[in-house]
DNA sequence: TCCTTTCCGTCGTCCAGGCGACAGTTTTTT
DNA sequence: AAAAAACTGTCGCCTGGACGACGGAAAGGA
């Protein structure tokens, strides 16, 4: 769905677009905050200048991380997804109606937008796939094989030593489970061999495949 | 996420793209045949030039609908969904390449492709949101509510009439569940006197509010 | 009209996994 | 370094819902 080279931001940058531009207001994020939650503020659309926000869809006690916006990204904030800033994030921010009216036609714009929308739907036809089909352990351990695969430090014996920054509570948000059943089935990896964890937060897979192999990764992202 | 009016077809119909219209394929299907299935065919885009088609996301045994494709949508072969003609359907087929080429710059198309894509992904929120948070009841009551405030007839006395024309185990894919769950909780419906069923195939919806306020629809579609 | 096929309702069984509880461990605060 | 807070592992209980089985009801043929 990469259908664009060329960066939103720099092609907004150009002379022609000066008076559309001004029509955008930049606005800043801090690490953490959110730049739209569901129910909250007035459909705005907004373009990633600078940072990075993680999108997701959050409900009670879960969420389902969609994607990670970047720079020349553009996104609406009537989605009913959260928005949060992943370190310091700068938008360009406009309200649908001069949206609609300026930048609708403009072929850069839509095909960011096509871009973004391609990458969500991918994830979310993932999501959907896994909270149908398969079962906790299996999404576990797509995580980790998808963690692998992108973040992984590879060692010389051929294992793979990946970080998660993340409490085993949240892991459980992020599949779709609980705290209890994360912690008894990653004790089970271990178990079986297929995983070590030397210390908080870091993980070691000694062989990948064989990890996907259980759980029927076919590969699939996650 | 509607932003156009004119119609791609319509859009393409002009004489400007005369050239570029020739190099698109005329392709038919009856109703019920397959325009692309996951895994097969190699990745060809298609426009809708007339009939209607059911994009669905389904594996072994469950299947659920994600939109239904109307004259000017477009549409990728690649992104793992099935997309049935629902009656004869005529598409304008062309591979990857010459829409890279040709097309991917042209804001109608791209237009047209963030509207489906928007859709799309607008369906698959409420998929995703269905089965991570709701249970069975509560889908199924999504799906009634839905189609009685979209195709339902209301009777004087405040009664909604909605014609289903799908078996109950097919009930039960769409809502990722089963043939004997979904038929006993529809028999606990009507015992409930929320619902009638004078026949196969149409249900009587006494009072519609009373129906969705089991399982907490607040009303979001499904 | 009888026969076959498909559909439907209901019951019993079984299991994945959510949840509370609690003890042990690590981290943070003061 | 002591206390508080947050995180983790494990056990047991319990429920939603999948699945097989089976008998009855509709619908479709011939």
């Amino acid at each position: 769905m990469k259908f664009l080279e060329e960066n939103l931001i720099d092609h907004l940058q150009r002379p022609e677009f000066r008076e559309l531009h001004s029509s955008l207001r930049l606005q800043s994020f801090f690490k953490g905050s959110y730049i739209c939650q569901p129910g909250l503020g007035d459909n705005q659309i907004f373009i990633i200048a600078s940072g990075r926000a993680r999108v997701y869809l959050g409900y009670e006690e879960k969420e389902f991380n969609l994607g990670i916006l970047t720079k020349g990204d553009i996104y609406s904030s009537h989605t009913g997804t959260f928005v949060q800033a992943l370190e310091t994030t700068k938008t360009l921010m406009t309200d649908v109606a001069t949206f609609r009216r300026k930048m609708v036609g403009d072929p850069e714009v839509t095909k960011a937008m096509v871009r973004v929308l391609g990458n969500i739907l991918k994830t979310s036809f993932a999501i959907i796939d896994g909270l149908a089909f398969r079962d906790v352990n299996s999404r576990l351990v797509a995580l980790l094989s998808n963690e692998a695969r992108r973040h992984g430090a590879e060692l010389k014996d051929g294992s793979i030593t990946i970080t998660i920054d993340l409490s085993i509570e949240q892991i459980g948000r992020l599949i779709g489970s609980t705290r209890q059943t994360v912690s008894t089935l990653l004790s089970d990896l271990v178990k079986a061999g297929l995983l070590l964890r030397p210390e908080r937060g870091t993980f070691i897979i000694p062989d990948l495949s064989a990890l996907e192999s259980v759980g029927g990764i076919d590969h699939a992202d996650y």
